[in-house]
DNA sequence: CTAAGTTAGTGTCACAAAGACATTATGATA
DNA sequence: TATCATAATGTCTTTGTGACACTAACTTAG
């Protein structure tokens, strides 16, 4: 190398295809709730490799089509599942020479919640299907393309630790909800019940939703309709959601 | 594409270079305590681009060498440092068309935790010169390459962030130490003082360390010596670390 | 040998936020 | 009008933290 080289002819000589570089993915886990079950989307895989075979969505990045990783992602989203994705948070990166058979890969974990309501699934040449389902029954009894079942894996025990200490929840839901409403969706991710009030006193002090003036009229008494307040929806709290004590 | 096409007749034609895929590469922020200031490592670049600035030490994944990404930053992280690591934790990746003036490129960076002794820093073809600088110092005076400020910025983030409810700085400290030095060190990334009742109980409680039965003898009364216990040093603690009250 | 200084370590009350559980409130329905 | 179900609140207990005074143990100056 000559030492007078400067910055700019090093650039111009510069072809990245003289090295083995990985290939680069994104994939999501896209959370939903659907008939009071915790679902997240899957694709059938249309082409090769795997093909299939259930994965979580996502894909390569488009070099010339996005600026950003987030770029990627957000494109994606739009694609599937044709919606503004209210909470959207990178989980964790995965890289080896076995985890997919073309070679060398690294994939970029997300993890997205979205509210269920007005979703029309769209699918497009890379899968043959695009569907919710209930993620305890993935866990079970699917066996996912590549390591997406050790990725969900880890997108899930996220969820689950962060709605312990934040507000995310409030992501999986309509604009207006109940109180009630989002006890349920804490307690179906949590797994266990949370008592009413400390759960109420918690969310209330931690002035991230207000009400709106409306009621949802049930056949019971009716219950306060509350909104996220402006973009407060991912509160953290000083201390943890105990649960039952024994 | 005939439909007959099996998925190993589909590996065998498949060449990664026909695509366009990013540079793909690893980055680490390395911790430890010296003269009771939180430093990291930094390297001078020895070569472009970049060349003569100072970054964060790191470098393109060996998919010869490497199995996986972790082997990538352990073998990294033992060419700098030559020790063994007691924390490593991965903490984001970023990926833009514009970070790197090579193109599309993305990189993964790391956190890593590691006790000063017997620490003897070795540079590479790739850096002139490797240093730990005060952290504080870097952010105020130091314009990294590429955008390795922002990554060290984020790491910097996440660890004041998980000392406030983790035990963490265990892994900052030699194989043995006192209650006070743990402290200080808690105090050090925290920025301001915790009450020192406060801070036992929370430690001892947690059931994480261990008397060692021998004394720190110093110019005053001696201090008790403790140890980690088996692989628990990275406790999660319900509540925490509130600090001062107004 | 003793007193002063410094750091290690404890006792105890106040406080904040969570759990437990009983109680009241408000509507639909029979 | 009584009953039922769900919404919402009152209040006591429990847990872990902050505040702060106190005791303990060692070194050093005189």
């Amino acid at each position: 190398m000559n030492s007078q080289e400067t910055e700019s002819s090093f650039l111009e000589n510069y072809n990245i295809h003289e090295f083995d570089i990985p290939l680069t993915s994104v994939d999501m886990t896209i959370f939903t709730i659907e008939d009071d079950t915790l679902k997240i989307l899957l694709v059938k895989r249309a082409q090769f490799p795997s093909k299939g075979e259930w994965a979580l969505p996502g894909g390569f990045i488009n070099l010339k089509a996005d600026d950003t990783l987030n770029d990627t992602v957000s494109r994606k989203l739009k694609e599937k599942t044709g919606v503004e994705i209210s909470h959207l948070e990178q989980v964790a990166t995965y890289g080896s020479a076995s985890r997919d058979p073309r070679g060398w890969s690294v994939t970029i974990s997300y993890m997205a919640l979205i509210s269920n309501n007005n979703i029309t699934l769209t699918a497009d040449e890379s899968s043959e299907e695009v569907v919710w389902l209930p993620i305890e029954e993935i866990q079970k009894n699917y066996q996912l393309a590549f390591d997406h079942s050790t990725i969900l894996a880890e997108c899930y025990q996220r969820l689950k630790s962060k709605v312990q200490y934040t507000s995310l929840p409030i992501n999986l839901l309509p604009n207006t909800f109940t109180l009630s409403e989002l006890q349920k969706t804490f307690e179906l991710i949590l797994g266990y019940g949370i008592e009413k009030k400390s759960f109420r006193r918690r969310l209330l002090a931690a002035d991230i939703i207000a009400e709106t003036g409306e009621m949802r009229v049930g056949s019971n008494r009716p219950a306060k309709l509350y909104c996220p307040k402006s973009s407060s929806s991912d509160h953290f709290f000083q201390r943890s959601i105990e649960g039952p004590r024994e």
